[in-house]
RNA sequence: CGGGGAGUGGCGCAGUCUGGUAGCGCACCCGGCUGGGGGCCGGGCGGUCGCAGGUUCGAAUCCUGUCUCCCCGACCA
């Protein structure tokens, strides 16, 4: 529950003269994030959090579905990529020890998890699992772009299911549908999910989730019957008539839109069992091949996709599940006047009721302390300063459309203070 | 990988063509004023001009090499 004056939130007057996209100007300048090299990114503390906020949202999903939470290893030994052939991809970066053994760093980590199954899964009955973690993937991209958006190094959540056939695999690959469909629901994202390009996978089927946003590097055609696909998809599809740059399903015109793919699953069959040797006996002591399916998901994206999809000409503002802070207070005047006073016993109750308060105790000008707040986008902002004594209220400024809300009264007891704010939270988008 | 652009203080920039020892706005520090929308006045700190070599009495500026970053495209298990 931070104190402004004491918490490292670098935020700029200026965007970076190179930054293009949206979230990318508006991440940097809100004191979110901050760039090393091309596709290199830290994430600061208040960038962190809403970072991890996505993380906790998807975590849940996946524990609900009964994904077991593991980590594995970014720096992986050559061989396993070597079996798989993907050694070969020229994103994967490629290292060796002191020693010259070959290394390779993970952009992905079917190999890895493949080897424990391999080794591990022996029986039918050890089926089905769904394993998964949130580990950073390391990939050579020919062009990093967009902030956050398309990086090198990022922070995915990958999931693995294993099954004994292919109709176990359809069902774990159905209760990820469900889990997807339930976390992007809770992002608070507009979001879709195409039919997938399956690509190299070789058509056992593939879903993206997409979020429509300016920066978006794909487009998805969406048709007011609720169909989505991804493009490529689309212009393959029987269905779905290309006329010019158009497309018709139905004779009825197809909108296209930008869009960011946050979150991919696949159906992978025997593609990686088969080469790492993970197969398992059945009933009749058959051994058989274990059958895969994995599913991305990249909390960065959701971040920047956020950022995009809501931000306006004042700033970010979040969607309430991803907030960094619930509140954002101000307060006004120097520190000893009344009205400091007051907003520090604000700030205590917030913060003893359990409200996520960034507090800005800083001894700065109202109109900048106004503009930082709506350029880091919480969603709620209460205001501290003489008018509140006057009033008796103290204001309260939701952010998303920059409404005011009904002042929340000085003095009641401290409990109803918190109250009102988590029932004005609730009703947040 | 093809095309384009850029490296000068924390951020944004000027200075480079025409060589003479680095400047502006913001931020930051100190003092004061102000106190509900990035406010005002005064005084300060901070830069081997990406790096290396060369030309020259003298290089941010000219030459050569090199590194890095951005944008468009291609690519994107």
């Amino acid at each position: 529950m931070p104190r402004l004056s004491e918490y490292m939130l670098p935020t700029e007057k200026q965007a970076p003269a190179d930054a293009e996209a949206i979230s990318h100007k508006l991440m940097v300048r809100a004191g979110l994030i901050r760039q090393m090299g091309a596709g290199m990114w830290t994430w600061l503390p208040a960038g962190w959090r809403v970072h991890q906020n996505v993380v906790a949202i998807v975590r849940e999903e996946m524990d609900a579905i009964g994904g077991q939470e593991m980590l594995m290893p970014v720096l992986q030994p050559a061989d396993p990529w070597r079996k798989t052939g993907r050694i070969e991809i020229d994103e994967l970066f490629k290292l060796a020890d002191r020693k010259g053994s070959e290394l390779v760093l993970a952009m992905t980590h079917e190999e890895a998890v493949t080897f424990h199954a391999a080794q591990t899964i022996r029986s039918y009955r050890d089926l089905p699992q769904i394993l998964y973690h949130f580990q950073v993937k390391e990939r050579d991209e020919p062009r990093p772009r967009a902030g956050v958006l398309r990086t090198r190094e990022f922070v995915m959540k990958d999931a693995y299911s294993f099954d004994r056939d292919q109709g176990g695999m359809e069902e774990s690959y159905q209760l990820h549908v469900g889990a997807y469909d339930r976390m992007m629901e809770r992002t608070g994202l507009r979001w879709y999910r195409v039919e997938g390009d399956v690509g190299m996978m070789g058509g056992l089927g593939a879903h993206e989730y997409m979020a429509p946003c300016p920066a978006g590097e794909d487009e998805v055609v969406l048709g007011d019957d609720g169909y989505a696909a991804n493009v490529e998809v689309a212009t393959n599809s029987p269905d779905v008539e290309k006329v010019g740059e158009g497309y018709f399903k139905n004779g009825e015109p197809l909108k296209i839109e930008p869009a960011i793919e946050v979150g991919n699953i696949f159906k992978l069959g025997t593609r990686y069992s088969v080469p790492l040797g993970a197969s398992y006996l059945d009933e009749q002591g058959e051994e058989r091949p274990v059958w895969m399916a994995s599913y991305g998901v990249g909390p960065a994206r959701i971040v920047a996709a956020a950022v995009e999809q809501y931000a306006d000409e004042h700033g970010i503002s979040w969607p309430r599940a991803l907030a960094p802070f619930q509140v954002h207070l101000v307060g006004l005047g120097k520190p000893g006047t009344p009205e400091r006073d007051a907003a520090e016993a604000i700030y205590k109750t917030l913060s003893d009721g359990g409200i996520d308060t960034l507090y800005d105790d800083r001894d700065l000008g109202p109109g900048e302390k106004f503009a930082e707040a709506e350029l880091l986008g919480c969603p709620l902002r209460l205001t501290v300063g003489r008018r509140t004594l006057e009033s008796g209220e103290i204001e309260v400024q939701v952010r998303r459309g920059r409404v005011q809300a009904p002042g929340i009264p000085l003095q009641d007891e401290p409990q109803e203070l918190v109250r009102a704010v988590d029932e004005l939270w609730r009703s947040l988008p």
